[in-house]
RNA sequence: CGGAGUGUAGCUCAGCCUGGUAGAGCACUGCGUUCGGGUCGCAGGGGUCGAAGGUUCGAAUCCUUUCACUCCGACCA
């Protein structure tokens, strides 16, 4: 892509509206803009960085055996009156009506509607288990919104739920997300320590909240100094194996969520415990029969009896990820993408556009690298040496390779990998080799 | 939902108190200049001052109403 035919509108001023680090760098870069309070529009730049950010969730939830659907936004009131939530949701629930002035709302979640699905489907323990999941927009409508995406009123969210047989076989799927949730977080060059969260209403510890630590984080966590050393990277998994033992390896270290944390009760030395902010990017959770109860969601099992489904949900905040991501890596000079959610793999830069030589080497090194399979934003503008170098580590593309005519004329070109700021000098051959290793 | 603010050019803001022909910087357009970390100069274009009422000879400015957005708190993926 070149700069110059890119819509890209970038601020050099943050406006005032932003306050935190993330949302300032999303609209300055010109990823975002604000169509009102806590909903946004996704301009090219952060609309890469979604897509890319979901996929990834989408790859590890296809691994772990959970199946893709698609759910719609707007649901009939009906069904929440059948679970009851209709009322109990309150304001955070926009409510619509059609024009035939039946009752409509933009869904905040799937558990009724899913559940729907699956009774009308289902009737085998034959059939069970099942794990579906969607990757789809939902609405809260939030008191405050605030913090850009992070905390919008319209935000794109993977939700997924599982249906079992037995307690055993929910635990099993509980375990499945939990080890698919470390692996997603990881790809994205985040550390989410999963931390206890308030369970439902079976009890027991089967609800963790996953969270980045950061000191713009909107709620207080508790957790072992351990976890501050800890690489959570979650390798490859067989998950038709007993994932128990793995689970309590990542769960032994202390961490808990403000709600769970009992200074009482909290045997920690005081120098190990962390206290500190966290930013939640996933919630996993077991219901039980919460739903399926009450929704007459059941199978009939080998004797012929009826069994009330066991239920999960588990979701992970896909747009709000693409703030949390920045929030942990960034400096003074904007956004420092991870290679794996960036929005383009290089930022190819033309010092000097317009000289033949240098519009020659830098059209060259982009076919090539395309060929190589890596997505390349070339800054073929004519502008300021300084004001591309600027422009390029505000929106903090990996890889910077830098054309100009004085290390043209030498043979050379400039490589800046933009986490560290180390730049080496190398020939035209070895930069592509670099790039496309 | 309680409390506090802000709405003037695409962005950051001044002007309002004390009413009298709408401003600056950045951005944008043209020309020249410069060219390895936001070059410099000259000349331009762009705003029914959030909206509606009112007071006044005259309102961005004073009064009333209303809408939007932001911040603090309580609540949430």
């Amino acid at each position: 892509m070149r700069l110059s035919k890119f819509f890209m509108p970038m601020l050099r001023e943050t406006p005032a509206e932003a306050q935190i680090v993330s949302h300032r760098l999303m609209l300055r870069a010109g990823m975002v803009r604000q169509a009102a309070a806590g909903i946004y529009s996704w301009l090219p730049l952060g609309f890469r960085v979604l897509q890319k950010i979901a996929q990834i969730v989408r790859e590890e939830q296809d691994r772990s055996g959970a199946q893709e659907v698609l759910m719609p936004t707007i649901q009939s009131a009906d069904l929440w009156r059948a679970s009851n939530r209709y009322d109990d949701y309150g304001k955070e629930m926009l409510r619509i009506k059609d024009r035939h002035d039946r009752d409509m709302l933009y869904g905040p979640t799937n558990e009724e509607l899913i559940t729907d699905i699956f009774r009308n489907s289902v009737k085998s323990y034959r059939d069970l288990p099942r794990n579906l999941y969607h990757i789809q927009w939902k609405f809260r409508d939030e008191v405050r919104p605030r913090f850009g995406v992070m905390r919008g009123r319209e935000f794109l969210m993977k939700d997924n739920y599982s249906f079992d047989l037995d307690t055993a076989g929910a635990r099993h799927s509980y375990n499945k997300m939990f080890i698919a949730y470390l692996r997603t977080f990881a790809r994205m060059g985040l550390k989410a320590i999963p931390m206890r969260a308030e369970t439902g209403p079976i009890g027991g510890d089967l609800s963790h909240e996953f969270i980045i630590l950061a000191d713009t984080g909107e709620s207080a966590v508790y957790c072992d100094r351990g976890w501050l050393e800890t690489n959570v990277l979650a390798g490859d998994t067989d998950y038709e194996q007993d994932l128990n033992p793995a689970v309590a390896e990542w769960t032994k270290l202390y961490a808990a969520t403000d709600n769970q944390h009992d200074p009482e009760a909290c045997t920690l030395p005081s120098d190990r415990l962390h206290s500190g902010r966290g930013i939640e990017v996933g919630h996993i959770f077991n219901f039980g029969t919460k739903y399926s109860k009450p929704m007459n969601c059941a199978v009939v099992g080998p004797k012929g009896e009826q069994i009330f489904v066991e239920m999960g949900s588990y979701g992970i905040g896909v747009s709000r990820l693409a703030g949390a991501i920045i929030e942990a890596s960034h400096d003074e000079a904007g956004i420092i993408w991870p290679d794996s959610v960036a929005p383009f793999d290089v930022g190819l830069i033309n010092l000097r556009s317009g000289d033949a030589k240098c519009d020659a080497a830098a059209d060259d090194f982009y076919r090539k690298l395309i060929a190589a399979g890596k997505s390349v934003l070339h800054d073929d503008r004519t502008e300021s040496a300084g004001s591309k170098f600027i422009t390029m580590d505000l929106i903090g593309l990996p890889w910077q390779l830098i054309v100009g005519p004085r290390g043209l004329a030498a043979g050379r070109v400039e490589l800046k990998r933009r986490k560290t700021g180390a730049r080496e000098e190398l020939s035209i051959d070895q930069a592509l080799n670099k790039l496309t290793a």
